[in-house]
Order: structure tokens, then C-alpha cells, then sequence
DNA sequence: AAAGATACATAAGAATCTAATGTATCTGAC
DNA sequence: GTCAGATACATTAGATTCTTATGTATCTTT
């Protein structure tokens, strides 16, 4: 089971910020394939998704690139700034808070006529 | 505090579906006020983002509507169909099961370098 | 009488994803 | 040695889904 594409929406960014966090240094295949694998293949990020997240959070000076070869390859890897470890934390609490909302909202039975 | 927009994409159909399934028959604006209720001012539905879901509800066959007048003003109600029923426990499932995958990503910490 | 709440609705624009497409290299199997 | 599939980057048209603004109208409370 893959889980519908809209609820990635509005996540991505927060998986992306919170995996770099704990890695220190990924490039953009690496993190989908992580995603991936962690999730038991039910969170497949699209590489036109990815990227231009990827992009944006560069943009917005949360991340560092730096390129290297691997043979004749490129590999952009991608790296917190200090913005970004903040960003990190805001964001990763503010969903854990979400899905503790979203909790109650799915367990409740109110008012069951 | 008040989750920023984009937690809400996504989960806000799979909300309203939820509602219904527990209250049998509510109108639109009441799923404003009680989801605000619900989760203390943290989700605020907009009327934008609501109405438009309502009639993609009704439009897919997934709900039915009655109009009532209180005083000279009308109410529209929205109840659950057999397939609206349906459809709400896959939903409901599928959001749970994705936030326990969230919580498992959220919580992790591979190769903490 | 006026402000704020109730109650519906639409529409332009922004944001963010999907699906498709493109380029190029590397690796393993046959 | 060649071909398929994996690795690795990227962009773009289009779809979806939300925000913000606007509109209309009634009801309630002060």
C-alpha cells in the first residue's frame, strides 16, 4: 500500500529537514530511496517533488549544497545550515503536534446517533 | 498557535468525512466551529477551503444534502452515504496508518554523526 | 442602530504535488 | 560487448487544494 499522494503534501519538507538532521549530509536520490526503505515503501517520493524541495529549501538558506564526483556522476550533496537545525526543530515539533491532534480527531465518537 | 497551512492539505476531506461519521448530519458552518472546538483553536477551517469540499462530497456521491430554514435563513446539511461511509473508513485508516509511519520517521535517528 | 455572529457561496492566485520527459553514467547479467 | 535496470541530476505542464478576498443576507446582542 502506497498512501494517497495529498497526504504528502504539506510533509515533505519536514521529512526532507528532519532526515538531513539526523544524517548530516545527503544527496537527493539517497534521500528518496532512505524515505523509501524506512517506510516499507509506502512514502515514495517523487523525484518532481523532491527537487525542486530540495531547491527551495536552498533558496531559503536552510540548506548548504556541495557537489561531488562519484566517477563522472554528480552527487549534490545537502546540508543543514544553522537556520536549518532551527527550522528542523520547529517543524518537526509542529507536526509531531499535528498528528497528536489529528489523533483525537480520528478516536473520537461524538455525539453517535 | 494555529498548525500552518500546509498540515492541513491534504487532511481536511478525510476530516469532514470523520465528522459526519460521528454526528450522522451537520451543516457547513457547525464543521467549522467544531473542529475549532475539537482541537482548541489549533485547526481553523477557512470557509474557502471548506465549501468547495463539501460540494466535491457531494459531487462524488459521497454525501447527501437537505436544505432547512431557520427563520429565513438557510441551513444545508450533509449526511454520510453508504459509500461516504465506506469511503471514510478507508480514509480514516489510511490517515492513522500514515501517522504512525510520520511518527516513526519523526522519531528516528540513523547515523546521528 | 450597529457590531459581531451565523450561514451560504464564489473566484483569483499561490503553493505543492504528479506524471512525463530529458540527459547521462554505472553495473550486472547474459 | 550490449542491454536492462539502477543511479543521479533536472525541468515542465497540468492537477489539486488551499488562502485571501469578496459578496449576500439574516440573526442576536448591546
Amino acid at each position: 500500500m502506497i498512501y494517497s499522494s495529498e497526504l504528502i503534501k504539506g510533509t515533505l519538507k519536514t521529512i526532507v529537514l528532519k532526515l538531513l538532521a539526523d544524517n548530516k549530509k545527503m544527496y537527493g536520490y539517497e534521500i528518496t530511496q532512505r524515505v523509501k526503505e524506512l517506510t516499507l515503501d509506502k512514502i515514495q517520493i517523487t523525484e518532481g517533488a523532491l527537487y525542486p524541495t530540495l531547491h527551495a529549501l536552498e533558496a531559503d538558506g536552510l540548506v548548504t549544497t556541495e557537489s561531488e564526483f562519484i566517477g563522472k556522476r554528480v552527487r549534490k550533496y545537502y546540508t543543514l545550515s544553522p537556520s536549518g537545525k532551527n527550522k528542523t526543530k520547529e517543524k518537526v515539533s509542529e507536526l509531531a503536534d499535528f498528528m497528536e491532534t489529528m489523533k483525537f480527531l480520528l478516536d473520537i465518537k461524538t455525539k453517535t446517533a
